[in-house]
Order: C-alpha cells, then structure tokens, then sequence
DNA sequence: GTATAAAACAGTAATAATTACTGTTTTCAT
DNA sequence: ATGAAAACAGTAATTATTACTGTTTTATAC
C-alpha cells in the first residue's frame, strides 16, 4: 500500500476532532486542502482505513455512516434529534464479550454499544 | 391509526422467524399472501411499527437494515461474511446505562450491543 | 347498510448514500 | 530517470430508501 496526502489528511481530521462526521463532511473539510479531492477517494480511503484498524465506523441507522479517528475502547452515544453522535466512557465488559463468544454463534472480534435518546442541547431547545 | 392486513402480515412474519430478514426479505416474503404489497408498504410499516416500539431496527453498517420482531432484552452478533445477524442473549448492564444516563450527552432511551465477527458456519465452510 | 372522512395502499418516480469504472497522476523501488 | 503498482479525479451506475398520486380500505356515524 502506497502513501497518500488525501488518506493522510483525512485520517488526521478524523483524530484531530471530537466529532463523529460522516463522508459527506469529511468530504467538505478535507476539500477545503484538497480542493480537487473527489468524494470517490474519500470514500474508498474511509473503507481502507476502517480495514486496517486505524479509525471506526459507527452505524446509527440514520442512514449514513458516521467515522471515527479515536480508535480506544469507548462508546457512543446517538442523538435522534439532531442524529450527532458523542463519546461515552463506557465499554463492553469482559463478561459480555465472553458471553457472546462462548454462546457459539462465532468469532467475536469487536463488540459495541450504542445508547440512543435526545442529546443535551436538544432537550434544552425543544427540540422534539 | 387504522388496522391493515399488510402490516398485520409484515409483523406476524418478524415475530415468528429467528431470523432478522432486510426490509427485501420481508417484502418477498409477504408478497406470497399478498402478492400486490408494494415495498413502499413494507417500508412505511417497517417505520411505524419501529415507532411503536413492536419490533427493533438493527444496523450493522453493511448498507442496509435488518428488522426484529422479538423486543426482548437481547443483543445481536453480525456476521461480516455471510451479513446473517444472529441473537445473544447478553444485555447490556444497568451500570452501564447508568454510566451513560450519568454522563450528561442526553436522555438515553435505548441502548444496544452489537458483537461482530465470523459466524459458525462461515468458519466451517472456509468462507474467508 | 350507506355515507363519509381518515388512513392505508399500489405503483411509480425521486432522492441520497455509496460503489464502480476509466483514463490520468502519484508513489516508490529499481 | 524509469516503470509498474497504487491512488486519484471525475463521472456514471447501483442500491436502499423515501416521496408522490390517485385508488382502495377501514372505521365511524347516520
């Protein structure tokens, strides 16, 4: 696998914010560097990244993808308001993990959990 | 809201399989008793009875949403080769909902734990 | 039972996210 | 410097899902 500046700069926007963005606005922020990137490249780099480990892909069922550059063991947490996704200090336990291993379904080589509800400055702003 | 046999259908069909069919699935399989269901249907239903709280939307990520009609407390394990979603029967904690809740982002209505891996049979079969 | 309004429907068109294709440019090892 | 592999930009295509429209069903009131 080659270098790439496009691959670089968006994984570095992915570990620089504390947002969860999705494609189309990773595509925005990396445009403003690389004016000529296509979203095709960002797209594919996005899978490739996610391949090799070094960022996360969370689904909210919103219906696009969200991405994340912080790769440490924590959750998420998924405003249906305003459909911005947050970080939560919690993980899956070791005995859930085991659980799920041992129940014999399969490998288990990642565990998630996701909270859903109305964020803070939703609720606050009557929003919903 | 109204009764509709469609829906009725629709419901009856998620409720009575283990499996966690795709809005497609569900489509063609409720075309057999009702061959001029249209998909627009499957997926109107498919929302309001998400809404109601009478079956569960799961997301994977593999680009489209699976449907359950069993609300139990459960979790799921995808299967990244086969796409087949399967039931665990872990929860997740009330100490990690507390966590969550106690965190401030928001109201946390709803949380789940999804395991991913390589199935059982998908191990057997070679297939990756 | 008929009338009626709301809800749901079938069928089709439209949208939005994502992927695939193609010819050009970049990377990197020789 | 050169050449092959990898990556790219730009565009076209695909797929899942949603929106629209005129017709049928449902449920309620007469």
């Amino acid at each position: 696998m080659n270098y790439s500046r496009q691959r670089e700069s968006i994984k570095e926007y992915l570990v620089s914010t504390k947002e969860h963005p999705t494609a189309d606005v990773i595509y925005q922020h990396v445009r403003e560097e690389y004016p000529k990137i296509s979203l095709g490249t960002v797209y594919r780099n996005l899978t490739l990244l996610v391949d090799l480990g070094e960022i996360r892909k969370i689904s909210t069922g919103d219906g696009t993808e969200h991405y994340d550059g912080d790769t440490s063991a924590h959750s998420h947490y998924y405003c249906r308001c305003c459909h911005r996704v947050m970080d939560v200090e919690v993980t899956p336990s070791v005995e859930q993990i085991l659980a799920a291993s041992s129940s014999g379904v399969g490998t288990v080589e990642h565990a998630s959990l996701l909270f859903t509800g109305i964020c803070k400055d939703c609720v606050i702003n009557n929003e919903n």
